[in-house]
DNA sequence: AAGATTTATGCAAACGTTTGCAATTTGTTT
DNA sequence: AAACAAATTGCAAACGTTTGCATAAATCTT
């Protein structure tokens, strides 16, 4: 077991041919004649030999590695483990696993703020997947204008020289609206942060419905938690009463949280209030009332945002893209 | 921003030094006076540089990355996106980085089934850790015995030859199962799958204290997420009719799934079924009734598994250790 | 002030691949 | 069979660090 690492060089010794020999056979190149290849990839899984990759990045520069940064802001609750940007990164794994590449994993508070530098300069990674615009696009605008191939998840309709992969949030924020005005509610709360990249454009949607319903818009504005939107609804119930009868949540998180709130409170749902979240994560099935939800396709962004990626290593210049929403109609919104 | 990347060759001549000397000033060695340090690692910060990291894993045969493999089974719907693997994968990242290290990720579907060479062998990562015993030991044992500094969240109960770091699930199990007997449930079902490695140790707690309290034990088998412990509990009620007064679910998934069953046919939490989830997961505290659950200590638990992959990449060695584990006492066991 | 230490720097050889080019072998054409 | 073209293989030079050893500069001893 402890015969120490076999090197190109060992196999090539014991295949009688030299390392250049054992290298393109092992990358399966035809100059190599087909029957020598097969012969010297046997010969490596016999011997259980794999390339250093420490060596061949060197030699190529190339890493096929990819990094994903999850971008949290400093000051906000929402955390590494929110479900959603999890199944996102989940997602993307197996995304750019099709693809043969690897994934490294950070957060915006380790690393350093100079991306660019951290991960590209330092060939740690060929691009970046970042997930989540965040508050402030500046960590982003500086390595996209420092020429790292990049590509984020966030709200595609966010005005950027860098492309940006994700849901039609404004129509999402809409649909969701109408929906509530459909099955009946008048006086419909926004429950989030409307200061954040992607949720700005919830909440545009939401105000374009309310306003062409000519009701009247209403915005408790939380943190993107489900403990904030727990808080935040019984305040609300405590100081001013039931004085609305649909909720629009930012999240399903958040959706959740006002959830538990009107239920301890003996508010029916969805009959007294009715309440429609966003991402569909797994708990918006199984939660009671099951809630309805704007689902994000995050399965085939992912996919996306890595075609993008390697569109964009391969010197291709590539552009936003928006991916299909679907208003998922559950009991909590149902009157 | 596009002159060619510098190299620390350019650096030294920038300075009016050698190559040597600008590494190690870089790596802050005390061999090189500190004003020179100083000067070096300004010039450095000054002109962006960063140091190529293929080429110094290479010649230093170390790359302070560590994998982290998700452990699925091939046969089970637990996925990627089981909040709760996700959820320890934050920690992970988080503890990683604490000691200055990244965090390659994996699935088990990936990365062939021999992780020794793909990870070890290739030079990718120093180390590995391996989330989730799932129900074949197989390629954890194989790695391990090739000699591949390792670490396993699961249970630390199970006799291995690599160190497990996980809660003491059989004690969680029984617990739990106390506690519901102590809120007066007298036919508590055991909600899982018993054939899961973690989850075994938990049935084996839940079976010593019915035994104990001379109650009968009852096992309803199912995949460990809350879509099928959805359909069990229906199935069960729909054959059976309430036969049963407690749940004990080897998961929050699985007993979120089974809270939902029961409310949809009018069976009340706590007062008809007592239930008791593990994991204790944010949705745990936002569900209505809130989810009693077992609580693992994740964070701590990172930690551990880090710092005692460390320990073996330092050539000690070292064993499994439990973590504690506490009954969070909810509503919906409480009456 | 000259040797003996200590401190600070530089030289040059690795680390294990990949790849342009040259060299060899094989096959084809006249 | 000679001349040429095509198919295979090998040589050797990179890629950008780190580090043992040798050297040079500064400091201390006597």
């Amino acid at each position: 077991m402890n015969d120490r690492k076999l090197k190109l060089a060992d196999l090539a010794k014991l295949a009688g041919v030299s390392t250049s020999t054992v290298s393109r056979a092992l990358n399966d190149n035809p100059l190599i004649k087909q029957e020598t290849r097969d012969k010297l990839q046997q010969l490596a899984k016999k011997h259980n030999f794999s390339l250093n990759t420490a060596a061949s990045r060197l030699r190529t520069q190339k890493t096929n590695v990819v990094a994903v940064i999850i971008n949290l802001d400093g000051d906000t609750e929402q955390s590494i483990n929110d479900p959603f940007l999890l199944k996102i990164v989940g997602e993307i794994n197996l995304a750019l696993n099709k693809f043969g590449l690897e994934l490294l994993l950070s957060n915006s508070f380790m690393a350093s703020d100079d991306w660019a530098n951290y991960f590209i300069n330092s060939r740690r990674a060929d691009g970046i997947i970042v997930v989540g615009q965040g508050k402030s696009q500046a960590n982003i605008e500086a390595a996209a204008s420092a020429g790292v191939p990049l590509v984020v998840w966030g709200d595609p309709k966010t005005p950027s020289s860098y492309p940006i992969v994700g849901s039609d949030n404004y129509l999402g924020g809409r649909l969701a609206t109408e929906h509530l005005l459909a099955n009946g509610a008048k006086n419909i709360l926004f429950l989030g942060d409307p200061g954040h990249a992607e949720i700005s454009e919830r909440h545009r949607g939401y105000l374009d419905a309310i306003n062409e319903a000519k009701a009247t818009p209403h915005v408790v504005s939380i943190d993107i938690t489900s403990s904030a939107a727990y808080k935040g609804i019984n305040q609300l119930l405590v100081e001013k009463g039931l004085c609305f009868d649909g909720i629009m949540a930012c999240s399903d998180m958040v959706a959740l949280g006002a959830m538990k709130a009107l239920k301890e409170r003996y508010i029916s749902i969805p009959n007294d209030v009715a309440l429609v979240g966003f991402d569909d994560i797994a708990m918006a099935d199984i939660s009671h009332p099951s809630l309805s939800s704007i689902k994000q396709n995050t399965q085939r962004a992912s996919v996306i945002l890595v075609e993008k990626l390697l569109a964009q290593l391969a010197g291709q210049s590539v552009e936003s893209q928006v991916v299909e929403i679907e208003l998922v109609n559950r009991q909590s919104s149902q009157r």
